[in-house]
DNA sequence: ACATTAATTGTGT
DNA sequence: ACACAATTAATGT
């Protein structure tokens, strides 16, 4: 248990955090489809992941989706924990991707922890930043590049998270991610198919010559 | 193995 | 964006 804190989480340096995580902290299973957190709820628990995968999405009130970026393992929802810092509800969803395991900890550490152990406000910290720049490489792309640019990263991002190059999606499941439509979604994906940059198949889709 | 049906994908307007 | 056609996979008989 230690060994593998460690090897996933290489920002803890202290035996004595690593220790109280080990105390503190319930590991949980999640399957896709579960709900981690929704729009305009509190968070009980920060989570540390330790496999699966998690995509957080921003929501309107149509119900409108937008893909933010995932969660992978050896991160933190940075999300929840500015949640608990302030006191605020969240303003995304984050939805379980792949069957996932994560560390819960009770929020009210929190507070403690940033002060007495400085590789956990590191690794706070650093989570931080990483977060920031998949958010502003997002960002970016939506401003400034067309949808076919874009769908192409969304592709490649996703087989990196996901670490395979036949991605399992539907063309409606990537279009909500997009916050496109399905129809223009299947046309582009055709288009790619035609230059030869990936293979389509029934629920499939091939991304190893991309 | 075949028919039925639901889900996914393709296409024209 | 909508309507509908075509194709594919899943299921029952």
């Amino acid at each position: 248990m230690e060994q593998s804190i460690k090897s996933l989480f290489p920002d803890f340096t202290s035996t004595e955090l690593i220790n109280e995580i080990d105390e503190v902290a319930s590991l949980r299973d999640f399957e896709p489809g579960d709900v981690l957190i929704d729009v305009g709820g509190y968070i009980k628990s920060v989570p540390l992941m330790v496999s699966g995968l998690v995509k957080i999405i921003k929501e309107d009130e149509e119900g409108n989706e937008l893909l933010m970026y995932y969660m992978a393992p050896g991160q933190t929802c940075t999300v929840s924990l500015t949640c608990c810092m302030s006191q605020r509800r969240s303003e995304i969803k984050a939805i379980v991707e792949e069957p996932s395991k994560m560390l819960m900890i009770p929020i009210q550490y929190m507070d403690e922890w940033m002060i007495k152990y400085r590789d956990w406000k590191n690794f706070v910290m650093n989570n931080y930043r990483s977060r920031f720049e998949e958010l502003f490489q997002t960002i970016d792309c939506i401003a400034f590049h067309k949808l076919d640019e874009r769908l192409v990263t969304y592709l490649k991002t996703k087989s990196t998270a996901k670490g395979t190059n036949v991605l399992q999606a539907t063309h409606q499941d990537i279009a909500y991610d997009l916050n496109s439509s399905r129809e223009v979604i299947s046309r582009l994906l055709k288009q790619l198919e035609k230059e030869g940059r990936i293979k389509l198949g029934r629920n499939k889709i091939d991304v190893s010559t991309l």
